[in-house]
DNA sequence: GTGAAAGCGCTAACAG
DNA sequence: CTGTTAGCGCTTTCAC
């Protein structure tokens, strides 16, 4: 059924060894036999099994990039730049989607060990400690969190959460709130805690709403609290949950932005699209797909890539309703 | 740094053979032995090489998914809805992206061969005869395309598709655009013959447009060619090249559903939100997801099965304008 | 330049 | 129940 070395060894009367050079070490081996034992291998149809190959090389050329959910339009683009970087030198990519679910995440990792050169966790839900246990049985990368002594790609939220927040004040909103991703989300952590600083200069109240599951639907769950409370602006975790809050809105009949202003994350293919368009960060995931493949495959000391973000402002802000 | 089961063996007195039954045929093994190797595996931080494993077993735990394009948000819930099933059955999922590429879904296949059990290829856009080739060296299961004695995983769109466009011959519009996607495309295709058919049993006349690529950008690029055929509804490939239509429309000033009509194909989360919202046929994506995992993992005779889909009738689409 | 032999980490008969 | 042996498919010394 699956044609091995041997068989092309026997087809081609040499030994495996010769025919495993013509393949990986082709200047050690004569020109003419190298030349006939392709020959032979491509006519039976031969593939070398990557996996054996690695059993004694240790390189599989294979990257692994773990995330937590692929219908988050977030991470496809990242993804891809990350494939297109890794391609460039010649790797291959196996994702994984941890369905955000940390017993899944694990799973992962420990399926993908052995069977790739090197891991791109992106925004991980692992604990920091597991990470780090992690790190000392494969070569890792990890993009949206901070961790000493391991190569990290960031994306700096706050950067861009602090122009919004700016920007909400100067339109004369006077409360806020956020509405929280996952707990395990350092990103989102670092988003709340932007938002909540540049506020509090601008004599901002802020509010936090959740945590929620950073979907369509968690946004949506928000909603009504986020209306109790009085704000008269949002920022969402992710564009997903963005997306939830303009559908609730719509659902209650309340005008975004006339009577609330919201923000999303990310700035994910629909939020171009949405009804009315979101005002939401954008962030550099081709950048940072990239910086985490050369991170990995340089495998230098521990850098630290941090990735600038911008608010892009649509039609889902506006001024604050008057009191 | 790494720990093998030699390792285990040394430090637990006893033959690495015993190490490998308790953790792989515990029955076999003494309980008292068992547990005191599974300490001090434990106690060494001792991972199964999972890859080496499957050298000897020929069994991996995993399966191979390979997409066209992650970034397509067609694909996710149903890669999401094959890794629930896939878990389920006790195995892990290896996603690739092909990048719409052929040559890169090949090497994605090759790189996949060997180490994992089987193989689901979505959309595939490689030729019948190499899919028959790699099926014979590996367990394959094909969703969207339909191979003769090969087991298939197929969402109807004809059906969706015939309901559409007779809607739209209800609604007065006589003259209708395809835009097709890539040539490669089988359900593509099959959604065009669909179109064209019924569009003569209602007396409509249709025009192809394109092909381009099943891109937002793609379907942006198709936007003038359709507008000069004075048509007064369009098909698109895919929800995202009606997303490029939809942009097109409106940065041209043509209204949309008064002047043209839009009809997605895939029902992805943006239709609902864009602006009109987006009139789409739905695919029954989770469905199709878990069918390919139990048809691959069954591994019984070459099945084929067929899914139902349907038009989802929103706001972009309308009467046809008065002559 | 090529063959022989050992070994990557693990499993699977086969004895005992 | 456990140790021995062979082998999965491939690479890599080491001789010749």
């Amino acid at each position: 059924m699956v044609v091995t070395l041997k068989d092309v060894a026997r087809a081609s009367g040499v030994h495996t060894s010769t025919v495993s050079r013509a393949f990986s070490a082709s200047h050690l081996v004569n020109p003419e036999t190298r030349i006939r034992v392709l020959a032979v291998a491509n006519e039976l149809g031969y593939r070398p099994n990557r996996a054996a190959r690695a059993l004694s090389t240790r390189r599989t050329g294979n990257l692994g990039v773990i995330v937590a959910d692929i219908a988050n339009p977030f991470f496809p683009p990242l993804i891809k730049a990350a494939q297109d970087q890794a391609r460039a030198r010649d790797h291959h990519v196996f994702i994984a989607d941890t369905d955000e679910r940390i017993d899944v995440e694990e799973e992962a990792v420990r399926s993908m060990v052995g069977q790739v050169d090197g891991l791109i966790l992106v925004s991980p839900r692992l604990s920091d400690r597991r990470i780090r246990e992690l790190a000392d049985e494969v070569p890792l990368v990890v993009v949206n969190r901070r961790l000493r002594r391991l190569p990290c790609v960031l994306m700096d939220v706050g950067e861009g959460i602090r122009l919004a927040v700016g920007r909400l004040a100067d339109l004369g909103h006077r409360e806020i709130a956020t509405v929280l991703g996952p707990p395990a989300s350092w990103t989102g952590r670092a988003a709340v805690r932007a938002a909540e600083e540049t506020a509090r200069e601008h004599g901002v109240r802020t509010y936090r709403v959740g945590p929620h599951q950073p979907t369509e639907e968690g946004g949506a769950a928000a909603f009504d609290a986020v209306l109790d409370l009085g704000v008269t602006a949002v920022l969402a975790h992710n564009d997903l949950m963005a997306l939830g809050l303009l559908r609730a809105a719509r659902e209650r009949g309340v005008a975004v932005p006339e009577r609330l202003s919201v923000v999303g994350t990310d700035d994910t293919l629909t939020a171009r699209h949405t009804r009315p368009a979101l005002t939401t960060v954008a962030m550099p995931v081709d950048a940072a797909g990239r910086a985490a493949v050369d991170l990995l495959l340089r495998g230098a000391d521990p850098e630290v890539v941090t990735l600038g973000t911008r608010p892009i402002e649509r039609d889902s802000t506006g001024p604050a309703p008057r009191g």
